[in-house]
DNA sequence: CGACAGGTTGACCGTTATCAAAGATCGTGG
DNA sequence: CCACGATCTTTGATAACGGTCAACCTGTCG
């Protein structure tokens, strides 16, 4: 279960939702849908947003809190998952430095649905809702570069949909494995971007499940587990056949 | 097995493909992205438009195929359906009049991932990606809106991979039959939207156990099926608590 | 060094897919 | 308007898959 609470005290400097003035830009210039932009535009940027801090275990938003900001990652790693109707919860994704959320109830809905948590210390640039639709309006095209974003996300999940409903567990691991091989690859050895536990939260199955498979993908010669996260490929291929 | 070929003869003057200058009005009018904006600019898009026809059993497009459109549905039913990487087939959602497809490629991947098969004869309107985007670019607006589209249609696929991660079938299939009592309610009485087999591939079973779950589900007094597709909810408090 | 979260392992059982076959329904063409 | 075939739906028997519970390990961090 991932602790629904803050992380009790704070203390010098970086206490949570600081507002820290300094090192817009290094943020704003980090994400892709505003890294097109000229100097001057990008000024403009960094003048509606706001920087704040959050500390290991404290959540950005919760699910039925409203929504009203755009959050980018400058710093850390944030947890986005939800809580199903029956409240059992999924990852949906981890967020690096650079990837933004919120944008879904930006547009229609104002009401999180989800749950982003810091999982270490973080930074955060945030921009109002109404700035960032003065900004849409102005430069249009700013907006085609979230339409972009958007429809991959987009595609993503509904691959992700598509896994659930017709693989079963141990195809969605070799899928996830693959994957991971394919954007991380040093020689077939992956570093798994999550603990297991996560990782079971994620295919929608249980830390149980994802350690006997792994060790069935391993007794298979499909891979070999060098450490709890270090993770040698030997054989993609027949991996992907399971 | 959804029919992949399309059905053979076309005779007559509405064979596929037919270009179909009559009646685009009604067509771009239906479209919620489009139905804030003044007459001149509605007529500015009606005049990049095309109408297009497909009989039952023809594909708009399918995996694999380039896109380069944005098409609304004018008239007709339109399954929009994936294939897994083991084959296996997932219904994703029906277009109805006004819906549109083919967004996703239009703003960042250029290679459809679905299938989009005619349910009956069908009317499309089609907007080309470069026409399209310079109607974004010159009414921002426009994007707000394909904005919000676009959102609530993420929110709602995390929302399935949520439920195909987290919920057995029977719920799924209760929060299913509960989101139709929503919105097509009289009396709570419902009429399915799809087959049960259709139904099966959407909630990610199949239909043996669609079958056998509403049975169940009448046995315990939650529902009661008076045809094939004429569901009257009984219980939906406890049918939610499934 | 101790505590705690994460990870592993085993036994068990509930859920749901699969296969097969029969029955109902729908659309089509005669 | 009816008969036919195709497709959808139902039903039964069976087994695989994966979740659950409980216990034990292991690594990490204060």
């Amino acid at each position: 279960m991932i602790d629904k609470v803050n992380a009790g005290h704070h203390h010098g400097h970086h206490h949570g939702h600081d507002h820290d003035t300094e090192n817009h830009e290094s943020c704003v210039a980090l994400v892709p849908i505003f890294n097109h932009l000229e100097q001057s535009q990008m000024d403009e940027i960094m003048a509606v947003t706001h920087s704040v801090s959050y500390r290991k275990g404290e959540y950005i938003y919760r699910a039925g809190e409203e929504s009203d900001s755009l959050y980018i990652v400058s710093r850390g790693r944030v947890k986005i998952y939800r809580l199903s109707e029956s409240g059992k919860e999924q990852l949906l994704r981890i967020l690096n430095p650079g990837d933004f959320t919120g944008e879904l109830a930006l547009f229609s809905e104002t009401i999180h649905e989800a749950y982003a948590c810091a999982m270490e210390d973080t930074s955060i640039c945030t921009v109002r809702r109404q700035d960032l639709q003065k900004l849409l309006l102005k430069y249009p095209s700013i907006s085609l570069k979230v339409l972009a974003e958007f429809s991959s996300r987009l595609e993503q999940s509904e691959k992700q949909t598509t896994r659930f409903a017709t693989e079963k567990v141990e195809t969605r691991i070799a899928l996830f494995l693959a994957e991971c091989a394919d954007s991380d690859s040093h020689d077939g050895e992956i570093i798994l971007p999550m603990s297991k536990k996560d990782l079971a939260s994620y295919l929608g199955t249980t830390p149980e499940t994802i350690s006997r498979k792994f060790y069935e993908l391993e007794d298979a010669g499909y891979i070999k587990q060098k450490s709890n996260k270090r993770i040698q490929i030997m054989d993609l291929d027949s991996l992907l056949l399971v």
